[in-house]
DNA sequence: TTTCCTGCAAAAGCTTTGCAAGTAC
DNA sequence: GTACTTGCAAAGCTTTTGCAGGAAA
């Protein structure tokens, strides 16, 4: 996608088009795994010399508060991100607290039968509001090497 | 569930049991929370004076390790953890990083119909070995005022 | 007695913040 | 021109580690 688009995506988001936010999301889009902060600045830092840990950081809140990205939950207490927001189903490795993807025409057959009248229940017997599903396949191991273009590593705890 | 109790179960678990673990295990087990190290850690304090955090960190890591004590993964960068390691559906507070437990009758309909066929296709085609699903159903706010003894925060987030 | 565990303090890793200079709108 | 962003450095928080003394088996 041309960076016209994503000034547009920015925009209709209101939220301004900085170089160092279109690249941090373009490099989030296109990289299709789910990288730490640190790993997405790696991978920016060739194009934009000057970038700073900071920025990433601090883009990626911007983005994730205007929904343009999401930030996943995982046990490794560093947090990894995706541009991907439509649902889907993630795979977490145990053993590198890497995450992947689950292809969508495999994951959507598993979201699309979650039984809506038992979420209803729930919400009413707990008196809530459920707005949306995180499922995550937990794997042991690694993820195998990159058929899809996944794997990404570093963090504490894949020492 | 008595000290003895508890010592029994570390030896079948081959950990030793010490005061200081067996009042984090205990802790932890009656809390129906999913606290923080910290949150804990403060918890098991008056009783046992000079207790340290990172001999609660050491002991989640060695409950972790054999199994009775689960971590949860999050989006806030603190884990947080529960010794109820039943399949069981979390509902994780998106405005305060807080984690309840959806009740067993209600989530086991959930858990129970997550069509097995799906994660086979899953594992094939991905060439994994699905070990386990955790479902984290996501709602706004905060959890509700503790009618089940849920209630427990402090993060950096939730400030 | 041997091995493992604890407490302390220090270090390491991840993320946020304050501020002056710079940029988008 | 105004308001928002950036880069830098420093601070903040969570978690891990090394080591000497202590407790469990």
């Amino acid at each position: 996608m041309p960076l016209i688009c994503i000034r547009e995506l920015f925009a209709a988001h209101q939220i301004r088009c900085t170089r160092q936010r279109a690249a941090v999301y373009e490099a989030l889009r296109d990289c299709h795994s789910h990288p730490t902060a640190e790993a997405l600045f790696k991978l920016v830092q060739p194009q934009l010399d000057g970038i700073s840990l900071a920025t990433v950081y601090n883009t990626l809140e911007a983005l994730c508060r205007v929904g343009l990205v999401r930030k996943l939950p995982t046990e490794s207490g560093c947090c990894r991100y995706e541009a991907d927001t439509d649902d889907h189903l993630h795979i977490r490795f145990a053993d590198s607290s890497e995450i992947a993807d689950v292809p969508h025409h495999l994951g959507s057959q598993l979201l699309e039968n979650l039984p809506k009248d038992v979420i209803d229940r729930i919400e009413r017997e707990m008196g809530v509001k459920i707005e949306g599903v995180a499922i995550q396949l937990i794997a042991r191991g690694s993820a195998p090497k990159s058929r899809h273009g996944w794997s990404d590593s570093a963090c504490r705890e894949s020492a």
